[in-house]
DNA sequence: GCCGTTTTCGGCCCGACTGTTTTCAGTCG
């Protein structure tokens, strides 16, 4: 088993655990196991499992590092399996309804004998379940409606999404009288790929209008919960937006309670702990001592001097935490050594690669998407329309691709355009591995991307061996898409990544970000190491319109949240440097 | 089940909101 798939099972245990009504801190463990796992690469974890070396990992213990060395080795684990086998599995889907927790569902499993959602949503009509103990009409009336809802509900919602349904209510709670400060929290300020709801939090002397207002936006489609401090809506797209009010002197430290991640708060708790003081969305106060930390908090409210995250973090002898970086994946230690790395920043893009135009399956012609570029403050503008075996998006022959070069040739020469443009290809690897255009023809481009759009579904082994075949051509510049996934559509395709990139790294090529922000491919997670073993990256849009153009800003969010500085993404250097770069590549 | 510069046992975050209660349990984040 790979370590996504240990890491399921982890999950689920923890999840069954739960509705046996196992000890929560236990629960907890399993549950912070396999995220432990997820985080550790997949040469990593074979390699601690052969050295027997697992339980040095913080999180993993005895009990889990047999487990996950059983799941490992055979694929199997028998303490899952006799678990999942005590447990209906219709249970687990009824604990995703909102308002059903484990003690409600093991008591409807036991009362009523339901343990299928169907059953669930029959007793609910029949009213049997307002009869129970403990719950009541409108708990029956919920669950019907988390059942009719569950679908939209569940759902994640793309980064860039999530951040256009933010924009205008952020927006709308600065102008409102009384708001001191305002901000989105949560997985949309750490720029995760996906984003399951909106967290706002405004600083503010009189919640109550600011709730009414937040709480009658277009947007909103039902409002779930409506206190004197906070509100919960359900927006028509199905987001959930959370907004939280709090007083001025408060504002920090629910602000890095509310963005996280959990493991990251968790964390930095403990650090906090191990200095005698106590760390909450209250404040941060002393540990010892009688009271709660909210009451310690609003006694020394007023005399605390932390009012942004920077000092926050120097209180705990820490540099500044960029949100994007707190995963709890190694940014306090870094931090606590001053090592953390100068992240890339938006403005440091001065140039972008991989765009398609009507050539083939682009929506803008060459002219269009140089002007947007040039209106974007780009520098220069790489054209990659698609090679002639990707049919569905229209691919150029040779011939066609000698016609564009020349195009492109006579625009620059005009200098119409500030913005100069680069001759490209995104080039088909073919299933085996060979590439759709020749070398000879790759020699005349300025740079080419090499993709995987066909065959998806070989064995890892064979399509690992694919691309790192197409690497191995001369006049290769960048491979695109590494693993092909769609995020919330389509998962990525079976392949080694850790071998793709060390093969990147021996041929000199550039591993790209595809920064569409259903792709953000290659992920996050891999950067840090991939970078630290040398390898280059550069952000590129994919865009297929020039309203795509600027992609790249989503782009810099995934290579912040993967560690990387401006001197680890190619497409920051300006021109002039750039020209040098590919010119020294193509040799 | 994990962890330890309070180290092998006893903690492990805790408060808001809801709906059900009649003083609180469950859920959620």
């Amino acid at each position: 088993m790979n370590k996504t798939e240990i890491a399921a099972v982890l999950t689920e245990i923890g999840t069954l655990l739960e509705l046996k009504g196992e000890n929560p801190f236990k629960i907890r463990a399993y549950q912070a196991g396999a995220r432990v796992v997820e985080s550790l690469g997949e040469d990593e974890l074979t390699q601690r499992i052969e050295a027997g070396t697992l339980e040095e990992v913080k999180g993993i213990g005895e009990a889990l590092a047999q487990k996950i060395t059983e799941l490992h080795t055979t694929g199997r684990l028998e303490f899952f399996d006799k678990l999942a086998q005590s447990v209906p599995a219709g249970l687990i889907e009824i604990l995703r309804i909102p308002g059903i927790g484990a003690k409600k569902a093991r008591t409807l499993q036991e009362k009523l004998g339901i343990d299928t959602v169907a059953k669930l949503r029959a007793a609910c009509a029949a009213g049997s379940v307002a009869a129970l103990d403990g719950f009541g009409e409108k708990t029956q009336e919920k669950i019907l409606e988390g059942i009719r809802n569950r679908e939209a509900y569940d759902k994640r919602h793309l980064w860039l999404t999530a951040a256009e349904a933010a924009a205008p209510i952020l927006a709308g709670l600065r102008k409102l009288p009384g708001v001191k400060q305002v901000e989105s929290c949560g997985s949309l300020r750490r720029r995760m790929e996906t984003v399951g709801d909106l967290d706002f939090l405004v600083a503010m002397t009189d919640p109550a209008p600011i709730v009414g207002w937040f709480v009658t936006q277009p947007a909103v489609k039902e409002i779930t919960a409506r206190g004197e401090t906070k509100a919960s809506v359900r927006l028509e797209s199905g987001l959930q937006a959370d907004l939280r009010l709090v007083p001025p002197e408060q504002f920090v430290f629910t602000l890095h309670h509310l963005t996280g991640s959990k493991d990251h708060n968790v964390q930095m708790r403990h650090r906090a702990q191990q200095r005698g003081l106590s760390m909450s969305e209250w404040g941060l106060v002393p540990a010892a001592g009688e009271g709660t930390a909210k009451e310690k908090a609003e006694h020394l409210g007023r005399k605390t001097d932390i009012r942004t995250e920077e000092q926050l973090f120097r209180k705990l002898g820490l540099a500044h935490i960029p949100p994007e970086l707190r995963e709890g994946l190694g940014e306090i230690e870094a931090a606590a050594e001053d090592a953390l790395p100068p992240l890339v920043e938006e403005g440091d893009i001065r140039g972008v690669f991989h765009n398609h135009t009507t050539a083939s399956d682009g929506h803008n012609t060459l002219e269009e998407m140089t002007a947007a570029a040039q209106a974007l403050g780009l520098e220069y503008l790489g054209i990659a329309d698609h090679s002639k075996s990707s049919v569905q998006a229209r691919g150029l022959s040779e011939e066609r691709l000698v016609a564009q070069i020349a195009e492109i040739g006579r625009l620059n020469a005009t200098k119409k355009f500030k913005c100069h443009v680069f001759t490209g290809t995104e080039c088909d690897i073919l299933p085996d591995g060979k590439l759709d255009f020749d070398a000879g023809l790759l020699a005349q481009l300025d740079y080419t991307v090499v993709s995987v759009h066909s065959s998806f579904r070989q064995e890892s082994a064979v399509m690992t061996k694919r691309i790192i075949r197409a690497l191995e051509q001369p006049h290769v510049t960048m491979l695109g898409h590494l693993t092909g996934r769609l995020l919330l559509e389509r998962e990525a395709y079976a392949v080694e990544v850790d071998k793709v990139i060390d093969a990147a790294i021996a041929n000199g090529v550039v591993i790209e970000l595809n920064a569409n922000p259903s792709r953000l491919d290659l992920d996050w997670r891999h950067w840090r190491k991939a970078a630290e073993k040398g390898l280059l990256t550069s952000i590129n849009p994919d865009a297929h319109g020039t309203d795509q153009l600027a992609y790249h800003k989503v782009g810099v969010g995934a290579a912040r949240k993967g560690w990387l500085t401006k001197d680890h993404v190619l497409n920051t250097r300006p021109l002039a440097a750039m020209k040098k770069w590919l010119a020294a590549r193509r040799g």
